[in-house]
DNA sequence: GCTATCCTCAACCATATGGTTGAGGATTCT
DNA sequence: AGAATCCTCAACCATATGGTTGAGGATAGC
C-alpha cells in the first residue's frame, strides 16, 4: 500500500496506469507518446511494477504490460476510510448555517 | 488531485491524516510521536496544505491544523475508476480455471 | 550470417525530498 | 520586563528521484 501510493504519485505512472486499463501494450508503446526515451519509460514501469501494478510478460523480443488493478484496493480502501469525514464536515456546516437559518427551510428547497 | 497522490505518497503525511480525522491537534502534538523535529513535521504539514488537505488556523502562538478531506475526492474517484478493472479481471480469471476443471468443484470447495 | 528492432542495465547528472540545526518572531507566563 | 513556549524560516546535508546516454542481450527479418 505503501509503495501504491508511491507510485501513483507521479503524473507520468497514473498515465500509464490509464493507458493499460484499456489493453496490454509494450514498452514501446507505452513510451511512445511519452515526451521520454524508452529506457526513462521503462523506469517508470519499473516503478509500477515494483508496487504490483504491473505485470510483465516476455513476448520474444516484445516485453508486454498489463495492469494488475488490484493492489489499488488498499489504497482506495484508505481513502475512502476518510471519505466519512468530509460528509461530515458538510453536514456539520449545514447544521451550523441551518441553524442559523431555519432547518426546515433547507427541507423545502428540495 | 496531482499534490494528493502526492502528499499521500509519505506514510509520515498518512499517520498525519489519520491523525487529524480523529481531532484538530496543534503542530506540536502531531509532531510529539513522531521521531523526528518540530521543524520536520512542520515541512510535512506544510505538504499537506499545500495539497489543501489541512488547513492550519493560528491561535495566539499556537499553530492548529484540521483536516479537509475534501481533496482525498478526486483521488478516491480515480482510483475508483480502476477497480471496475480488478474484479473483471478474477472474473476472467475464474472464467478460465472454472472452465478447465468443473466450476461445480470450486463451490463444493467452500 | 548480418542487421535491425525492442528492451534492460549501468553510469551519470540535475533536481527534489526528507531530515537536521540555529535564529528568531510572536505569545504567554511570572 | 524577562523568560519560557510554540512555531516558522533559512541554510545546509544526504539520499532519492527522474531523466539522459551508451552498451549490449535477445529476437526477428532479410
Amino acid at each position: 500500500m505503501d509503495t501504491v501510493f508511491h507510485a501513483l504519485a507521479h503524473g507520468t505512472r497514473r498515465e500509464i496506469v490509464g493507458r493499460l486499463a484499456e489493453r496490454a501494450m509494450t514498452v514501446g508503446e507505452l513510451a511512445a507518446p511519452m515526451a521520454m526515451s524508452l529506457a526513462g519509460a521503462s523506469k517508470h514501469i519499473k516503478v509500477l511494477e515494483r508496487a504490483g501494478l504491473v505485470r510483465q510478460t516476455v513476448d520474444g523480443r516484445r516485453h508486454v504490460c498489463h495492469l494488475d488493478a488490484a493492489p489499488l484496493a488498499s489504497a482506495s480502501a484508505w481513502l475512502q476510510f476518510y471519505e466519512r469525514h468530509w460528509p461530515r464536515r458538510l453536514d456539520a456546516l449545514e447544521a451550523l448555517l441551518g441553524g442559523e437559518q431555519t432547518p426546515r427551510e433547507e427541507k423545502r428547497s428540495r
